[in-house]
DNA sequence: ATCACAATGTGATAATTATCATATCAGCTT
DNA sequence: AAGCTGATATGATAATTATCACATTGTGAT
């Protein structure tokens, strides 16, 4: 936990704020705290009451809530410059989703209280926010529209393209879920999400070697995503 | 199109500013135009450009989305205090989804490039506007997130206490959607929404009288809404 | 190393939902 | 009034997905 003010130099500000004046750089250099999680630890609690507004430096997460039924349901995964603070911030004062570290995660974290006090001063710092915010969410709802159209291999085929193109920029990398966490995140059973990936692994559209996973025919995985 | 600066005395001025200062008050009067669409009347087109900052001043609407394969998806519905202007406006310049009347509808809608001119110069009446953004994107997501939990009965159980708390706030109503559209917001097929209905009507749940539906047993159809 | 436990993997069967076919009904036009 | 069209309605069947049962593999703790 340092607050050496790195974020002077940090390649995220320019992301959050078109201009830094002084009290937006005073907001960030004075009031942040940045945490240093791993692979599982919850971030944010979902019933937790917000104190923070939390952005990503470096990492992956997810976001999840769970349901009346206690079935967990996974909202989005998130990255660095996409934002974390997203839903509830400024409209709740409870987070109603649990953020959890997928992978060796830092943050930063904003004392909101300070945050809003800048925000309510500067509106060139509040718009910028603003676009976020909103970029942020109309992301986690076109996707998930996208999702709900596809069938059950169109689902999985989906969402492993997601971390290869968005995350990983990469056709082999280490998967960051459980086949749990990928049935919880496009609502289909955990059994057939291991099946289709056994499946796709069967007629060479993916090969595994432990948690790696390399996709060796994009093209049809892409066809799969979009026709099932 | 009335342009008597009427907003004055709008209800809904109180929930979308904190203050009335002398910037916003202009912005509202000057620059606002009030129109009137009657039910099936499209009022955003999905890839038209945002000139517009619109919110609904009365009537009811659907926010729907055109997938790859033409299938229409309905993402949300919205009554006056709901914005309509939610996603998009901040994060890009085209729509992404299309807007309809669901019944006579009066809307309006503010020149969006004078409405940031403002917003930048007044981070009061910004962060009002984000609050507000961010309330509807939360409660679009986790609506979805909700529908996504339940079995098909269980779905269009949903929808339909859906309009009877939310929007008429009556246990008998004029239902403002086809069967299909029920269909399209749940992400089901037209003939199951009406099976299922029709089972609800046999069940003695519910009561239809040409476009009026009655909820007959409601603590039966909440029951279903949540355990199918 | 062994135990315990969770994750992965696979098959058989049941339940749910989609598809296709067809009928009736309501509203609208001529 | 007749004819057209889209919405509602219903049944039979096919396709998809869930559930249950059980085997295997992997991983962490002692």
């Amino acid at each position: 936990m340092k607050n050496d003010c790195s974020c002077e130099h940090c390649k995220l500000r320019s992301l959050f704020f078109f201009h830094t004046s002084a009290d937006v750089l005073e907001l960030m250099c004075e009031n942040k705290t940045e945490r240093q999680y791993d692979k599982g630890e919850v971030i944010i609690w979902e019933g937790s009451e917000i104190k923070d507004f939390i952005y990503l430096k470096s990492g992956l997460v997810k976001l999840s809530r769970k349901g009346t039924d206690g079935k967990d349901q996974i909202i989005s995964f998130a990255k660095p410059f996409d934002f974390v603070s997203l839903l509830s911030v400024f409209s709740s004062s409870i987070y109603n989703y649990t953020v959890t570290a997928l992978d060796s995660t830092i943050i930063c974290a904003i004392d909101l209280e300070k945050l809003k006090a800048v925000a309510l001063k500067n509106g060139e710092f509040t718009m910028g926010l603003m676009n976020r915010v909103s970029e942020a969410t109309d992301r986690i709802i076109l996707n998930n529209l996208d999702i709900r159209r596809k069938n059950l291999k169109g689902r999985v085929a989906h969402v492993i393209l997601y971390f290869a193109h968005y995350v990983y920029k990469d056709t082999r990398f280490e998967l960051p879920i459980l086949r749990r966490e990928i049935a919880e995140y496009i609502g289909m059973t955990t059994e057939n999400v291991i099946r289709t990936m056994s499946e796709f692994r069967k007629d060479g559209i993916l090969k595994f070697d432990g948690k790696e996973i390399e996709i060796v025919n994009e093209r049809l995985l892409e066809s799969v995503s979009e026709h099932g």
